[in-house]
DNA sequence: TATTGTTATACTCTATAACTATA
DNA sequence: TATAGTTATAGAGTATAACAATA
């Protein structure tokens, strides 16, 4: 119940936010893989993978999918075999370049996505209404700031 | 790079938060992960277990582990077993309760986790400070208000 | 009977690296 | 040569469930 007893004596403020957001992020992820286990019989990066083709009717391509879930292309292969597999993404030759393929949602893809979104947004309100609007707001500003930093630094090596 | 593009159409603002909240964390983590594996040949869920015993000297129970770092026993088993066969932690026997022990750290692993501490620390202190010490402790806060309501409410299945 | 910890197992997710086919 | 995607592999990390010893 308290990863957040992890840190070193001292301390120091930044150690005590990282392990609270662990903390955090975990507790809701927890909920969200289990859920979509029971009601979805799926897992987070298959349902993270359809998320990415929702919004992209003319679908993305392995490459850009790879570097959006921020995995390897191994894997991005591995998973949407299996939702090819299942008939919920489909592969489309790209004309002009024989290397690539595009991947997209089928319709079925689409309609059980749907379903899966909307519960999904039910159990991610549900996460976070012990906050007012405002806190939302702040905390999102505030992760922003701290995703920025991270897309500026070159992620120095030390 | 964005894994924010994963939300449905509507973008409640709980699921931005969310979604970004996701993103900050595997962002800090991979650098972690990557950099106990680099530099100390280790991974996080010892470093974690190391963690949790680094403030207890009388050692927790395996029980006591498992509530803690929010995975099954059989996995603090495990662990445990790695760390013992090189001489990091010990387990102690408890007078009482023939059924239960603790675990230790040992004087080396006490030294070896000083060394990883002293780095952690940095690289998380470097994650974060694009935030100014007010934003740090606001940032705080509001997380401390998350993993509040998830420990008040019940955790519902629907 | 209930609890503590262990064992055995299976599965998901991941990175790495070698490979192919195109460019 | 370089790039897009695939294949093969190994190893974390996890949950589940059956089990032994003790309470």
């Amino acid at each position: 119940m308290d990863m957040e007893a992890r840190g070193r004596s001292e301390h120091p403020e930044a150690l005590r936010l990282w392990l609270r957001l662990l903390t955090c992020t975990q507790l809701v992820e927890k909920q969200v893989r289990s859920q979509l286990r029971e009601q979805f019989d799926t897992t987070l990066p298959r349902f993270d993978l359809m998320a990415q083709l929702e919004r992209k009717p003319e679908g993305l391509k392995m490459n850009e999918l790879s570097r959006r879930m921020m995995v390897t292309g191994g894997n991005i292969t591995g998973i949407t075999d299996q939702l090819v597999n299942e008939g919920l993404v489909e592969r489309v030759e790209v004309t002009g370049d024989r290397r690539v393929c595009r991947v997209r949602l089928t319709p079925l893809g689409r309609s059980q996505f749907d379903a899966m979104a909307r519960q999904h947004e039910g159990w991610i309100v549900a996460a976070f209404d012990g906050l007012a609007p405002p806190e939302v707001e702040a905390l999102h500003r505030l992760l922003g700031k701290v995703k920025q930093h991270f897309n500026d630094t070159p992620l120095e090596t030390a």
